[in-house]
DNA sequence: AATATTCATCGTATTATTACGATTAATAAA
DNA sequence: TTTATTAATCGTAATAATACGATGAATATT
């Protein structure tokens, strides 16, 4: 039990949840924010910023990593991060796309 | 180990992390998109359309519910659901804002 | 009244996520 | 060279999510 059947789905549809997944917890909103504000993009300054480990900053980063959403560059000891802004745009077109998509059938109602 | 600390991180992170985990799984998105696309927003035909067993989509129905984005009522021994419009309105302009405020630091690139 | 349909809920197994401390590898500073 | 700093990774524990079958409650049909 418990197979994976998310590639059972559309492409569009695994692809949005996928983006969806990728700020779905506080902590990876925040991390975006900060690099969206900040032009310092150092791990140590997002893990100052969250009420969380170092460890466990630097796995969230990497699931934004992993996703396409921020890059990382280590710099000497330390590791700039910042937003991938192609990326960004594509989610967001993505996330807007939906939304239109959806909102355009307001008329239906059912309930 | 593993406590929550998704409630240290601000309000509107908490709630967009929040909806961005409602459509983070694919079968989610398609509902939504399905009951934006069907008048008749039956249980059952959502079931015939997605590849999970009907108490899985159940499960999934309830986690929308949850989060305020769809409503769902009894009407004889059938399910009618449908989307909550304001509800969904208030998450796009949640993302649509959060998508505008990050985008605007584009030209501060560390990368 | 007996049976069928519909769907929510329960129980449960599997897998994924979250979180931390400890360790490690790399560079920087002494 | 030795020590300190930084951050990634590993190991691990706890919790959450995913998926299904089985059951149950409600209404419909016969």
């Amino acid at each position: 039990m418990a197979i994976n059947k998310k590639l059972e789905f559309k492409p569009d549809e695994i692809l949005l949840a996928e983006f969806a997944k990728a700020i779905s917890h506080p902590a990876r909103v925040a991390i975006l924010k900060v690099l969206a504000e900040k032009q310092t993009c150092i791990c140590g300054e997002i893990v100052e910023v969250l009420p969380l480990a170092q460890s466990t900053v630097s796995q969230h980063l990497k699931e934004l990593k992993e996703v396409g959403l921020i890059d990382g560059k280590i710099e000497g000891v330390k590791s700039c991060y910042c937003i991938n802004w192609s990326a960004f745009e594509k989610i967001s077109e993505l996330f807007k796309s939906f939304i239109d998509k959806t909102q355009c059938c307001k008329d239906n109602g059912c309930c």
